[in-house]
DNA sequence: ACTTGGCACTCGCGAGAGAGGAGTGCCAGC
DNA sequence: GCTGGCACTCCTCTCTCGCGAGTGCCAAGT
């Protein structure tokens, strides 16, 4: 083993051991639990490499070392081994999943079954809609002249608009404007079809126009894609859990977590390897109240595309390559699910 | 003044003052703060008595005194007077809420709205399927052997339900089915509907009746009154800035939370006051991660009827004439906006 | 050139002691 | 029934001090 191995190997070691342990680890202690072949004065020189090169810290003078957001990305990118998922895990996914009944349904599943099985905060985001394509749109009057617009998409999700449009529309204009609309709709992406929608009014008579157009807005603001992105979370008691893991509160990062914002950007905007896994340590998040988490997410959908993601978010001191195999098996099964 | 009469005046000076300053309140800061006309002495008789009666106790001998449940039980029946939001807080309400578009987004805005007034986890159930009455039901063919139920209730809510029915049935059988579901169930309860729905099957020919008890099950599974029982949340990061508050972490706070059937009972079975608004101190939730924690609700609805309830949770020792004013304030809002 | 044992040094942490002070209960007097 | 006085309790804060884990450096060994 190179010299350069083993400072790796010591890495590992260490961010194996603060994971485990909760506590800044030392030379010596590294030695007794890692059968590493050398003396702790040998790791002392390592460790003192290691933290010139930034991927340990020691929190004071005479303290054990920590690894630091770097020293855990250099663990996640060529260190870590995958865990891979107990049988009995594995039946879990499959047995909670399978009951699942509708979209609703697999997203709530999904999100407590992550959180139960990483002990961590769950996070996962509904289909996007800006991969989704229409299925079909309906247009229903309830009466007291409103019309309700249900549009249905590929991925299960049905977004719902009251519309107020005056008079009662006829049933003949109804269900032109419904044809036109599905025949204009029906298949494209949301964003094309706001565009296809486009040249309907002009088929329709003046006097019935204004209702139309209204229609037509409603049924454009439920394409709308960025409006309606929805995450769904749990097991944000695990935070209380790990309390000691935040030099703060986790007031902080509950907050963050109540932005969904902040959350949808950090799904949206990661980048996964080549497993589809993607991790971002600490300040990677760009978000000051998530300074001391990781979130490790995945995309999931049907037929290799990828809808939308799921993950778990937690303190920089868990447990990657557990909770990653977790999340990729996790949404494996939910892709799977989805396509069927 | 009698005896009796300042013993309460007492009562409700303690709570007032460890309310503000979270810490055990003396007789001789008791008497500084409050000009209760009387010297420390007196008090501590006083204190001595209300002690004795349940009202207050002592973390340890020789520190202030602290209210017990019994204590703020008596503080909220007898002792608060009605604090008034500020015109600010009326302001706030009032934009914030009458921008609302939906249902959905009125409940959002609800939520958050009372976590930013109360400064606590405020708690929103949605209008209660039990109370609602169905507005319409939508059969859609979605392709694919597929059809999608869509159910609407007075109330704004709106179910989904896809159903897989194997052939592609005609406009016409649709459309009967269609107009017998809807003329058995519109302005029906949901519990009355599901038995208004039973005869359907017998109008139709054999060869169509399979298809027709399937979509008949679809409908009467959303309009299952417990399923679909939902709350949403908001503030929970205000649970961890009240962190001292809890003798030990916010962890069992949080779990409680997560667990959404402990919220609706809790709401679902609380007495509610002259003035709308109920109160649960304390082990009174009956729920051991919610013993330090109060709940304050009141229902909301149109036309005087309760549909569902609103509230927020904080720590026992909260503001609670602030907090009540502002549930029964933002209750009665909603309440004039869902009537509209 | 790398490894190793030795050694002096640093510094956080926990235990223990002691002063301070807030608050109480009780009692005798008004 | 209220009040001032007084002795007592016991929590809290602070300070000190010793322990020990851990380090960095160095000189010697391989």
């Amino acid at each position: 083993m190179s010299s350069e191995d083993r400072r790796l190997a010591v890495l590992r070691a260490i961010v194996e051991d603060y994971v485990q342990t909760r506590e800044p680890v030392g030379s010596k202690t590294l030695v007794e639990r890692h059968s590493l072949g050398v003396s702790p004065a040998t790791i002392r020189n390592d460790m003192a490499a290691l933290e010139e090169e930034g991927y340990i810290a020691q929190p004071h003078t005479s303290a054990g070392r920590v690894p630091t957001d770097k020293g855990y990305r250099l663990f996640v990118d060529r260190l870590s081994t995958v865990k891979p998922l107990s049988p009995a895990e594995k039946r879990a996914i499959q047995t909670l999943l399978d009951g699942a009944l509708d979209l609703d349904d697999v997203v709530d599943r999904t999100v407590r079954l992550l959180a139960q099985l990483t002990r961590q905060v769950a996070v996962v985001q509904y289909p996007s809609l800006s991969r989704s394509t229409v299925r079909h749109v309906e247009l229903v009057p309830v009466g007291g002249g409103r019309l309700l617009v249900v549009l249905i998409t590929n991925t299960g999700r049905v977004e719902q608009r009251m519309v107020e449009v005056g008079a009662e529309p006829s049933e003949a204009l109804l269900g032109e404007l419904r044809a036109r609309v599905n025949a204009a709709a029906v298949g494209r992406r949301l964003a094309e079809a706001t565009r296809a929608l486009h040249g309907i009014p002009q088929a329709f008579c003046p006097e019935d126009r204004a209702l139309v157009v209204r229609v037509l807005e409603a049924v454009e603001d439920s394409l709308d894609i960025e409006r309606e992105e929805r995450i769904v979370l749990a097991g944000t008691a695990n935070l209380a859990r790990s309390n000691t893991d935040f030099a703060g509160s986790i007031g902080p990062v509950l907050e963050a977590l109540e932005e969904q914002v902040v959350l949808l950007k950090l799904l949206t905007e990661m980048a996964e390897d080549s497993s589809g896994v993607g991790v971002l340590i600490g300040r990677e998040t760009a978000h000051e109240g998530l300074a001391e988490t990781a979130v490790i997410a995945s995309g999931y959908g049907s037929q290799g595309e990828v809808v939308a993601r799921l993950g778990v978010l937690g303190p920089t001191r868990m447990d990657y390559p557990t909770a990653m195999a977790a999340v990729r098996a996790v949404a494996r099964y939910v892709s799977r699910i989805l396509a069927s």
